[in-house]
DNA sequence: TCAAACTGGTTCTATCTTAGAACTAGAGGC
DNA sequence: GCCTCTAGTTCTAAGATAGAACCAGTTTGA
């Protein structure tokens, strides 16, 4: 890590999961295991990282519970990682940034991928924000309601 | 930046956005503008962050377009950062950080602050996935489909 | 009015992280 | 059994960060 002060106990739960996943490469691979790739190797080969970070970056996410190593599907004495429930509650994490890259950082004409219903082929709409009720809020009607302490 | 390999030219945008906002910093730099942190002093402070690294990740956010300098709202001769349209599209994932991290991070009798809406105080609602028609969607019956080439 | 303090940085060095290559132990294939 | 593949570990050079020191322009206040 090179941030050396850690955000651990934070009072902000945003400070906290980008203690866990806010490094250069974990949410790349989290990325990568939600599009199905699960051993060493084909994160290594789709990463490009170097084989000792993506080491130390996997052992980190199983060691906080976002990642898991078992059995490889294919039989295999090998592991394999998969996401664990909480490695899942980060979908809407990479959704998010997906939709912001596709809104803000692809010239208009340029081809990009999208997300799509994998058994209809409808397309995924973009998130929003709404009141527990239904009601659509924009960010500017919204603020941090800290706890009574 | 520590990861020397860009993915500025990524075909995935989730890469693409992560090479933007994807340091050490950024996303906390951003999550105190939304929270009305806006003069260079108060961000310091505020994050711990040194100065020279504060510095360097306003500059490129405001190269980038995330941010950018506008006169101090007190009236004096000092600039202050805001918000631009692209910036104010991040908040989505800031959200999504923050339901994540209040999730899986806090201890179950933990306190922890909530968004609500500002008007009304009512919470805000769990991001969900749908379909362009509005139907719910889970993560794993989804799949990127990839441009036409 | 003029010195002191504040704002918003820049620059410096020691320390830590990363990139990339080389190396290794165990599993599989032939 | 021998060679290759898998999943790492270890090594070094290069680069990034933390924290302190420094500095120019702005504001305060006696």
């Amino acid at each position: 890590m090179v941030r050396r002060t850690s955000l651990e106990g934070a009072r902000c739960p945003v400070a906290r999961a980008l203690d866990v996943i806010g490094d250069w490469w974990s949410l790349l691979i989290i990325r990568d295991v939600f599009d199905g790739l699960r051993r060493f190797s084909e994160l290594h080969e789709s990463l490009g990282a170097a084989r000792g970070i993506l080491s130390a970056r996997l052992r980190r996410l199983v060691e906080q519970g976002v990642l898991e190593l078992v059995p490889a599907s294919d039989g295999s004495a090998y592991k394999e990682y998969a996401l664990t429930p909480k490695g899942q509650g980060l979908f809407l994490v990479i959704v998010s940034l997906r939709q912001w890259g596709e809104d803000f950082l692809y010239a208009p004409d340029e081809p990009r991928s999208g997300l799509v219903d994998a058994k209809t082929g409808e397309p995924v709409a973009r998130l929003k924000l709404r009141t527990k009720n239904g009601r659509p809020l924009d960010w500017d009607n919204t603020l941090v309601k800290m706890p009574a302490e």
